[in-house]
DNA sequence: TAGATATTTAGATGATTGTCTAAATGTCTA
DNA sequence: TAGACATTTAGACAATCATCTAAATATCTA
């Protein structure tokens, strides 16, 4: 749970989320919609996927990406219990 | 929105969260819970409240935290944002 | 098999972070 | 007002992080 928090904290992550929230991608799609190298890019795929928040399938010469919404559900989950089944605020 | 997963990326952080969701805490008490000196507490503290996940209100001596669940909804809506309205995995 | 393309790994560097001790600030009470 | 208590601020330091360039690995195709 450490590792997806901290997978998170970045926006050039958070953003790579968002991307493959819309479709599947290859690494290189992915780096394509940033202002940054194709390493580094790669470095935080790699952090994602170390969170489990992505995964990756070899196809050929590319690496396709994609969301496991299973994780980003069990993220969800932290913060419902948050939420949820708290003492009232007044009465 | 950045200041408030960075604030989520340190487990002290969150088991300050996890304490405040129970009852509201003056900054000792908080510090209480934790191998770890005052000073790196209120840090914490700072750290949460930038983000805006924690309020504080001065009591008398103490200094009495709670916890912000609007700001906590946010965040859940982010995530709410990612897993629905995806295209389907299969057919 | 050689060259081209896609991606990652290695190694370096400056910035940020989490923690500590020491000192400062704010509040209460005798 | 002096001293005690609660908390924060300041300053330092080691560890982690985000990024870069250069080099390595993997795959395809002519």
């Amino acid at each position: 749970m450490n590792d997806t928090f901290k997978a998170l904290a970045d926006p050039t992550r958070r953003q790579i989320i968002r991307l493959l929230k819309e479709r599947d991608m290859t690494a290189g799609e992915i780096a394509d919609h940033f202002a940054m190298t194709k390493p580094s890019i790669s470095h935080h795929l790699s952090s994602l996927k170390q969170a489990k928040l992505i995964l990756d399938e070899r196809q050929g010469q590319n690496i396709v990406y994609s969301l496991n919404t299973t994780v980003v559900q069990d993220v969800m989950g932290w913060f419902l219990e948050i939420i949820g089944d708290r003492k009232p605020e007044k009465e």
